[in-house]
DNA sequence: CGCCGCGTTGAGCCACGTCAACATAGGTGG
DNA sequence: CCACCTATGTTGACGTGGCTCAACGCGGCG
């Protein structure tokens, strides 16, 4: 649960801040922090809304995808991250560099697919749920061999709103069903089989 | 399901359009068509991803928040939208408007803000959904009596992830325990009790 | 009037939640 | 190295919340 810089410069000097590497259930920051928004250069960031009753899952960002962008306002993150995927983050837009607003536009756009993915993990069956689940990180891999790295159950179950023993049967039949092709245990990597015709 | 222009100005003369009202369960504009972006001035706007396998719910809209603003970038609107709440809509960020970072940086964070929303209502069991769903369209009420318009049932079963039947009896349960005061049939006015300390 | 769309209510059933037991991997100390 | 502990994942048995299906009420409209 600790964040590893890639460069020894201390963590409050902002514009020196370069590249950011979170491991699998790694901490990336917390709700009210102050620091910076980040651009997600790999992997997958759970989202967490931080009430008085306690943290739930808000939102989830894969590559390209801005987090921490309400910092640029109000110098405060307002939601919880932490890495569901090994990370890379690069810092996005400070406070020196101009705001291209065509750039916000597109930041802004995929916010907007992205927030209707995460719904739509939370429709239809179990199997189908975890399978997209699957699927939307498949896609989003940096590698083209649709290599995943398989989420945390607690993060996965949060994500689709089931219990980690329902999505646990649901990845046992993905695996029995060769739609997902195990190359090693626990986090390990994973391959996701054709994707069919899923528009 | 037809729009109606305050103005009665020709529908693809952009700069000229004003305020736009839609009365509850209206079409607002369809996916893949040519418009403007829009900002919700009072009422709730509900989103559908169009794909060949059918439209499903992809998000929702509330007073302040923007829709379409992917038109600024594609021309076309990525998703379709139609009113669930008599809707007052303005034109936003005509291309001739210089894009403000800020006013688009606080665009993007309500939008984040709203899509943890819309993900919050399809966790928890059906009645909280439902209190929750009528309660965040209580808290976006133009006017302070918390006053809202109940959407169709089959909105509230989409953006709740419940059958309509499910939606109809913890409506029927709101009101008997007078969460939820009828002030006349169908769509009509309901006033929500206070919100018991809901973070 | 008859028809249709929408909402309401009841009865039965099943997918998923709950609970429990166990497996496996890592970590820590001896 | 093993003994032990904890965190995480897996699997089974069982109960239930919400889905399914069906019937009906009501208002609007041709």
């Amino acid at each position: 649960m600790q964040t590893t810089l890639a460069t020894p410069a201390p963590v409050n000097t902002l514009p020196t801040m370069q590249l950011r590497k979170i491991p699998i259930g790694g901490h990336i920051y917390a709700a009210g922090s102050e620091g910076i928004a980040w651009r997600v250069r790999r992997g997958a960031v759970r989202l967490d809304r931080v009430t008085p009753a306690g943290s739930h899952y808000a939102g989830l960002a894969l590559r390209g995808d801005v987090i921490g962008a309400e910092t640029l306002l109000y110098g405060k993150y307002s939601f919880a991250a932490s890495a569901i995927g090994d990370c890379e983050l690069e810092p996005w837009l400070t406070a020196d560099k101009a705001l291209s607003g065509e750039s916000l536009l597109k930041t802004l756009a995929a916010a907007e697919r992205r927030a209707a993915d995460a719904l739509a993990l939370r429709a239809g069956e179990a199997f189908e749920r975890v399978r997209g689940l699957c699927l939307l990180l498949a896609r989003y891999c940096d590698d083209g061999r649709r290599e995943i790295t398989i989420p945390e159950l607690r993060d996965m179950a949060a994500i689709t709103n089931l219990t980690e023993e329902t999505v646990s049967r649901a990845m046992s039949r993905l695996r029995r069903l060769g739609i997902l092709q195990r190359q090693d245990r626990r986090h390990g990597l994973m391959l996701v089989a054709a994707e069919p015709a899923v528009a």
